[in-house]
DNA sequence: ACCTGAACACCGTTCAAGT
DNA sequence: ACCTGAACACCGTTCAAGT
């Protein structure tokens, strides 16, 4: 037999026509690209933490080392597919006439973006690399606030200020109340609040819960409102 | 030999005062309240991910299955810690006379103790159980929240939108841009951007970085004015 | 250049057994 | 009631070796 060689391209380079011998480690015609797509692919799937060496090793049939031997480590691996998947997220449009109306469209892009591919921004948040990930969309952001006349250590700010809720917001979406261990759920605990500074109306609000899409995008907007003002067409100040 | 049993009180029950034998699985006098504190000593000094149950055995020089008949898994073990945690972080003053100043006041309270103790609410945020950790701070909060005459489902939306700027800024904390690794520095991403829409002085300032707990209390701030007006006094409205 | 096998130092968890 | 020892099924990572 003619070994189980896959079809790639062969003939790399001046290799001497000598038929090969039986191998015991045979090319597995591996790239690196198949690794890192491999590895999106789990975490899409199923979520930051089921991404794994070994686990990604055997789902490529090839073993752990190997995919040493082509990412470097995990870490770096991470760093791979976040880039991978930077490059599908292309800049969403922005909305609305208004300075206020257009720096608060560009930051719920940023929010949107976030939740629509959590799993991959929970693995790059993980390694505190989410600015890698969404760049193109805080570019977009400082834009909108420099039309607004939002420049300099103020943009600075207000691109922090907004990152930070958007993250915030998303690890209260990360582990819903639902797949909570028994006894943590927010219903659970905020129900046996006994308080007399606080009426039993709103305690039984706050163990109810709350749409976080419509919340995200309110605080969102009372951040930005807090740098651009909503009267908006303050270009150039 | 009288054996090394630590001196902790003895006779339980109607013991027979047999002497001892050799014991080869002797007790080691732990109680649950001994493996919490050392579980919460490990936490605090070095981390959350520090905290193993191989690790906090060996601390206690015990074997790692003791530990397991003293909390039942991690994720009991965890819950101890943060709710003996809890038990010391007493309901902090609150300051100012008109609603928002107060209400803005209890906000700060719940950054400055997550952040005054990240360590564990690192590990409360682990297992969604940051609730568990902060429940006075956040009961106090939503009692400012009624005298300033937000009740119901809008007290309930104060709180969780207040909560998610705290988180927020919370892990942009935890990783400080120092210790990322090589070229996921925020400084050295941004430093590479060239757009035309944005200037240069935004970009450096961008990449220069802020001041988390300046921005914080002010990105509070505009999350809480979103709720109560800043003329005050409409309580009861 | 590309890949395997064995090994090291870790994890959380369970189960039978000892006193 | 309290604790040990061995085992299972996982991790990330390295190193020497094979073709």
């Amino acid at each position: 037999m003619l070994s189980g060689v896959p079809s790639t391209t062969r003939a790399r380079s001046g290799a001497d026509p000598v038929t090969a011998a039986a191998p015991t480690a045979r090319r597995a015609g591996l790239e690196r690209v198949d690794v890192v797509d491999a590895a999106l692919g789990i975490v899409e799937a199923e979520g930051a933490d089921a991404l794994s060496m070994r686990r990604l090793a055997s789902e490529l049939g090839v073993t752990t080392t190997t995919i040493y031997w082509h990412v470097g480590n995990r870490e770096q691996l991470v760093v791979a597919v976040v880039e991978r998947m930077a490059e599908r997220l292309g800049a969403a449009p922005i909305r609305g006439r208004r300075a206020q109306q257009r720096v608060h469209s560009a930051a719920v892009n940023i929010w949107r973006s976030a939740i629509g591919h959590r799993n991959v921004t929970a693995l790059a948040s993980s390694i505190g690399a989410t600015t890698l990930l969404e760049l193109p969309l805080e570019v977009a952001l400082l834009a909108e606030l420099e039309r607004a006349g939002v420049r300099g250590t103020r943009a600075r700010d207000a691109l922090a200020s907004v990152l930070a809720c958007v993250a915030g917001f998303l690890i209260t979406a990360w582990r819903p109340p639902e797949d909570r261990p028994e006894g943590l759920r927010p219903s659970q605990i905020w129900s046996a609040v006994e308080d007399a500074r606080v009426s039993r109306s709103t305690v039984r609000a706050v163990a109810g819960g709350t749409d976080l899409d419509r919340l995200a995008e309110r605080t969102l907007l009372a951040v930005v409102a807090d740098y651009v003002p909503a009267d908006g067409a303050d270009e150039e100040r």
